[in-house]
DNA sequence: ACCTGAACACCGTTCAAGT
DNA sequence: ACCTGAACACCGTTCAAGT
């Protein structure tokens, strides 16, 4: 997201601090203890300042996040050799922002503050919308395809990333093996039929062959 | 959610406030001011207690915010007619889930704190479920499916009220939109080509005919 | 059993002043 | 231009005491 913070030419004090300063001491924070604990008060301690500091660096605690996303995504979407078929290049593509959103839980806070990703994953929406348009599909079902397979992408990981911080934070048995243990099988006969194989099922990685199955409807000509 | 709050026998003191008071003034909140406004503090003023009054029947406030999605769902979720064509079935089920979900703004800080839903929800879960066992699915791929649909709507509601929220309060033009402006269309020849569409495209609710395709991908047999 | 008051350990942000 | 200190207006939650 970053706006260009138009690097000032020494025309008044000498900045102690920077925003290259900022979003480093931040990214140590959230990768080592968690988005929670970057607050910024904690920051402006680290970073030997104060927290009225940053605030002439960055307008606001949101802004800061989406810096912290954008250096993330900058530092980890390193773009790959992608395979020459469209549709298995739509795959390929999209488990990529996949892999590198998931492997970044504090991601999901920053998601719904955020105006979809930085500039970093452009590269990689412009294969997927590329490879759905080689496929047949004109301009605007491109869009729309494009946009199904990130509502599928985003939910996978907030709902998984929700699912593991609630695994983390309690012992005690969630409340859906309590329903699904006293399921009445007349009334959800379907449901009582895997209820005792829900938690394994539910915990398989499925997110290729599911974006697999997505990206086949998309594609199929109704 | 709502763990049974074995409603006690006047044991000891009358209980002043309720769990159901606690609610209604929490839902009351909510649906006038926003999630954010709703604290302790506020809500124990509201009621006319002292905000430790209020741990006595919630556990904490993480507690309280899946009991209010609780108490929204079983108010909203009514069981429609469903289609007999149990592929047209599956797709009202999910819709019907994804409209109330829609038509409450504050759902996403919770969804993301939830053991996925309420109760209320579990017959459309069912549904969903056993539509997808009638088009041919054995149980273990159904699941799977409907996690995939799961993840599709929860992605688009996510993602789509974390939209509204950056247009209610930013008047400035979004970072997106100076991107496409200045796209390179050598780098990105697919997006300059749809970039000033990008906008009023995104913005289309698509919600059933995308599911629709998901759905369709999901049965197909490969 | 249920409720209260005071306190703990914090937040993000504004304002006015300093260098 | 950049930074500081003090203050504002809050949080969720714990603890010890009251009824």
């Amino acid at each position: 997201m970053s706006q260009p913070s138009a690097p000032r030419k020494t025309p008044g004090r000498p900045a102690r601090i920077s925003r290259e300063d900022i979003i480093e001491t931040g990214r140590r924070i959230v990768t080592e203890e968690g988005v929670d604990r970057l607050t910024m008060r904690r920051l402006a301690k680290d970073i030997g300042s104060t927290p009225m500091a940053l605030y002439h660096h960055v307008r606001d605690k949101e802004e800061l996040l989406v810096l912290l996303l954008d250096d993330y995504a900058t530092r980890t979407m390193h773009r790959p050799e992608l395979p020459a078929d469209p549709r298995e290049r739509i795959v390929v593509a999209a488990s990529a922002i996949h892999d590198v959103l998931a492997a970044c839980p504090w991601i999901v806070e920053v998601l719904t503050a955020d105006d979809l990703m930085s500039t970093s994953a452009l590269w990689f929406v412009e294969q997927i919308v590329g490879g759905l348009m080689e496929c047949g599909l004109n301009p605007e079902r491109a869009v729309h395809a494009y946009r199904a397979i990130w509502y599928y992408t985003a939910g996978e990981i907030v709902v998984r990333t929700a699912a593991a911080r609630r695994r983390a934070a309690d012992e005690r048995p969630t409340y859906r093996e309590q329903v699904f243990a006293g399921l009445d099988p007349s009334e959800y006969p379907r449901l009582a039929q895997v209820a005792d194989r829900w938690a394994p099922l539910t915990a398989e990685d499925t997110y290729v062959v599911q974006l697999r199955a997505l990206v086949d409807g998309l594609l199929l000509t109704r």
